[in-house]
DNA sequence: TTTTAATGACTATCCAGTCAGTCATTAGTG
DNA sequence: CACTAATGACTGACTGGATAGTCATTAAAA
């Protein structure tokens, strides 16, 4: 369970103040969401950065600041990044659908940001104010830019009348699902599914929905 | 983040063999959902449980164990439960759908069994043996059990024709996502979006889709 | 030469797991 | 039925190992 990691190649003992920061940054993220929080050893975060354990305190106070500054550094560029995205987008709300799932997809899904809902997920329970930051600041801005889509489907004509709040959060699973899977049961699957083939049967299923129109019945 | 746990009033020292193990699975399953399995405490769980730490040793050979025990007793009922209800069902298959999503959620969303997913998500690198066991015993059997719907479904002719497999994973998301939002993000909400209607908009979507019929354009 | 980034040995604490001893219960005896 | 011996469920102080966080020292850069 508990090993020291491998030391990076490189020059021991080289001063680069500006890029230790993120370097620290991305090894914490590898770690932490592969073993968690608790379970995460610093001086294998320093290791894995290519530094000592001493140098890691030179940049964050502790390991629950090292810790906050990871989701915080990792998750806000993406919001803002489909924020935009949405506001100027023209064409159909499926479309602007589509965009934004792979979007989302490309951006993070794909990307070792995956992790840090699987983290807050998990350390929601010790760390209450950071699951409230995460809440405020990436669940309800992403559940509002999903609820525009669908207002503004429906305004179109193009969707139906549907309760906006909870489809909104429901249309919401089937990404984080996703997530979760890479980090937790991706290595267990003989071929693993790829994520456009999941991703065009998840658009497709809340466009067009499982039943048959009645229409259909009367074709031959 | 680490205090000791209030001691469950009633006599100590008595001898209840009997219920001991329960009791403690109990503890340890709140314990480790709250907290994690690297920050709980095993004199926290016991003392949850009315006993001593000593006790808990007892009964389980170490903290390893009482997680794996605390997985597996909590969830293989369920998933059998609900392979049950599917194999003597008469009706339609959406109304199976629905009854399977609703008796999911009353089973087990609705309990302290939601936390499971939480933890084996959160702990699946740290374990990958029990993610395994998670993996083969529960999601392919709950994965089979949905996809056996959406099969049913369309050999009455009463779904379109979807692709099954990633369609069966997707329909599991928002599900999982009502699990884990209990547990980390319930809190923070001003009004709790209720599960009946979060669950009438998933099926809704579900079944019905986001886009309107193109025979509605010629309604006035 | 001065400054300061980087180091790693060190300390203080925490906790999983142990075990010698305690006492509630019950089987055995008169 | 009353009393005692034997059992084993239960306890909690203790130990050994691990690791978060510190700081005096080292050496790269300016």
């Amino acid at each position: 369970m508990s090993s020291s990691e491998k030391t990076r190649p490189g020059l021991r003992r080289t001063r680069r103040k500006e890029s230790r920061p993120n370097e620290l940054l991305e090894a914490a993220l590898e770690l932490f969401v592969e073993r968690g929080f608790a379970a995460t050893r610093l001086e294998d975060v320093a290791s894995r950065a290519g530094v000592s354990k001493g140098t890691l305190y030179l940049y964050f106070d502790n390991k629950e600041e090292l810790f906050k500054a990871v989701v915080r550094s990792g998750i806000l560029p993406v919001i803002e990044k489909a924020e935009g995205l949405v506001g100027q987008f023209r064409g159909s709300a499926s479309e602007l659908l589509r965009s934004v799932v792979k979007g989302i997809w490309s951006n993070v899904g794909d990307t070792l940001l995956s992790g840090i809902p699987k983290l807050i997920i998990a350390e929601s329970g010790n760390f209450p104010e950071l699951a409230r930051f995460y809440y405020e600041e990436v669940i309800c801005r992403g559940l509002a830019v999903m609820q525009g889509i669908l207002r503004r489907g429906m305004q179109q004509g193009e969707f139906r009348a549907i309760d906006a709040e909870p489809t909104a959060r429901a249309m919401m699973g089937p990404v984080l699902l996703m997530m979760l899977w890479q980090h937790s049961f991706r290595s267990f699957e003989n071929e693993p599914l790829r994520a456009e083939r999941y991703f065009d049967s998840y658009l497709t299923l809340v466009l067009d929905g499982l039943q048959r129109p009645a229409s259909l019945d009367r074709l031959p």
